[in-house]
DNA sequence: TATGAATGAGCTTTCATTCAT
DNA sequence: AATGAATGAAAGCTCATTCAT
């Protein structure tokens, strides 16, 4: 019911525990990485540069903690749907209706993207950025949740007759758009910037 | 009064009128640029490869006629902005409200798209794939036709209000939306998708 | 008939002319790597050490002229093979038996270790060092010539029955020994060197 | 009066006795250098790959039993040594002649051949490798033990005159082939192989 | 104009070794 | 006695750019 936690998918579970310091060391390193790749981008984000934002002394640290940069990368899309879904878990609870689902799914993301938002810029330079290869499953997965909210409306008669997918692609985008736009305007209020997406969606799915 | 011929801020007037020969290789170069970047993305556009698509000699060749590479990527800008305006300019009427000139801008975005799909990938993977540093004034400028067509409804009566910020990024994005999507989807019916975008921002713009 | 050529079956046609300047370049970057590999191993002959023994500005120039590592080690091997294919072609005329065919053998191959000591020491360092992964077909390929002699013998009544797999093996490593001889001994006599290898062969194939 | 054992000009006699546990430890580690250098060459046995063979937790603990890699690697060919001249103590027995001594020495090197395939591709791994700076004082050592039975049968009118450094290394080059040869060709009959060296050598070094 | 040669910085990754605990 | 964390050098290779011709 998030937008992201689907995404779940390239989590892959841990076999070996890691020791304290490992952990500490990975999340230090992996939290370096999401700053970095948020500010420069996938592509300029080089070992040498996550080193110097996390005051490693080497670039071979990066390379002992994580087998290479996939899986740096497959860490940062971790701790990023982590981090989405345990709030989008706190944040939703069972919605009554399709329209009031529509809703929270706008509200939830756009305040997760207030609260979280270096997160949300590095999760969008990665997908965006050539890191992995593009991938219309996960294009797919991402717009899945949104589709079943809007398929259920139209069954209950809440929704009128519309492409799904053309209106899923829309809202997903639309929540997207301020994570861009927060680098330009830091202080845009995303608080009326969901009512707003709340109350146009609305207009446009509701049966006339 | 279309989606991107805002942006010739990207544009440098050229003081030096070039030779033929200069400009027919230029123009090969840009080709070939814009071919391998919509294949491969910004990242992996590299000179060489560039040189590969365009069978030229040597990469020498192209920074004989470019200044370096952001010059390159600023002038395969200009050839798909100046692509899009002529297309615009001989697609647009006057339009004589403003909600014609939106489901105009709608679905004049959307058939170029489907009739310039290699231009319009490369321009995406230009702008998303952190070749040019991110910047807000572009952004903005790519909004603004939008924002003046709805400001037109609004004064007009024919749109109800609502923040014009808000509602033209959702429809910049939406527009954007399908050129992503049809690297999964070749088939995708663009004609469809517009009407459905068409039927969906009237219905989130209208006076009710 | 002799004991290296038939590896020309590394040796791949460059389908493309080279410039005179490429040409020369290549020439000095071969060279350097032969030196290099017959005095560190090939292990140890890495780009930064050819660079430096051929005086080159940056390791880049050698990826500039050579696609990998492998591809220069196979035109090291290239220039080896053509060195003892000029050298075989003029060194022996047809042989009128498999006891003088045999004897032609052991001298060509000693007289052209003596000729061309680095060349035999970095063959055998490449071979040895773990290049290549080790490759029977090879293997084979080395001893192919020094079996035919050997088989001829014995079907012309010249050579007693023995084991043909065996005693080329033995003979092949017999004449490769001194290679690494003139590591310690630089002065060995390889004519006197070669003429006890004769007798030592002639003595244990002839038909008693 | 074996192939090897002259080589224990490596062995560095230890000074400090050492502990039961360290001796346990250090022959596991051993053991696991010898399997990987057996089968991966010498340049790509890192002691990463030794200690994921040893099952070891940590490279570091190679580093405390050993002090540096060059320690370890004349520890291996102590053991391989050692391994070599207990079979042959129990193989040889005193021999009535210089050509007995000759036949067991061509059998007896076979023999440990097929007995100690591991071992034996470790032990030429490191040689040839690029393990060791190529040591003229070890070669000539190797061949020692050859030389003194070939003088010996000389001097007894056994043999014909012929030079000694020369049949020496033949001879010594002739039993290390089949260790490369078994690579290749596991089932190799070694029984065989020396049969025919034995007739080999016999025929080459006999007063005629 | 065009070419190919050259440069040097940068990339990710592997390595033997050190060190605190 | 052993661990795992850290180090920094070195590896092969790619890149945009410069330059002489």
């Amino acid at each position: 019911m998030d937008g992201f936690a689907h995404l779940s998918y390239f989590l892959l579970m841990q076999a070996k525990a890691k020791s304290f310091t490992e952990s500490a060391r990975r999340a230090q390193i992996v939290a370096a990485a999401i700053e970095t790749i948020a500010e420069l981008g996938y592509t300029r984000a080089s070992f040498a540069r996550i080193a110097k934002q996390a005051k490693l002394s080497s670039t071979g640290l990066i390379s002992y903690h994580f087998a290479n940069k996939e899986e740096l990368v497959r860490t940062v899309l971790e701790d990023v749907f982590r981090e989405i879904g345990a709030f989008m878990a706190e944040r939703m609870s069972e919605p009554a209706s399709a329209s009031e689902a529509l809703r929270t799914y706008l509200e939830a993301n756009l305040e997760f993207a207030a609260a979280q938002p270096t997160r949300m810029r590095a999760l969008l330079n990665i997908f965006l950025g050539g890191a992995l290869d593009y991938d219309p499953a996960s294009e797919r997965a991402a717009l899945e949740p949104v589709e079943r909210i809007l398929r259920w409306g139209q069954e209950s008669g809440e929704f009128r007759e519309f492409d799904v997918h053309v209106m899923a692609t829309t809202i997903r985008r639309s929540v997207e758009g301020p994570v861009f736009l927060l680098a330009g305007t830091p202080e845009l209020d995303l608080t009326t910037y969901a009512a707003e997406l709340v109350t146009l969606f609305e207009l446009a799915t509701r049966r006339q």
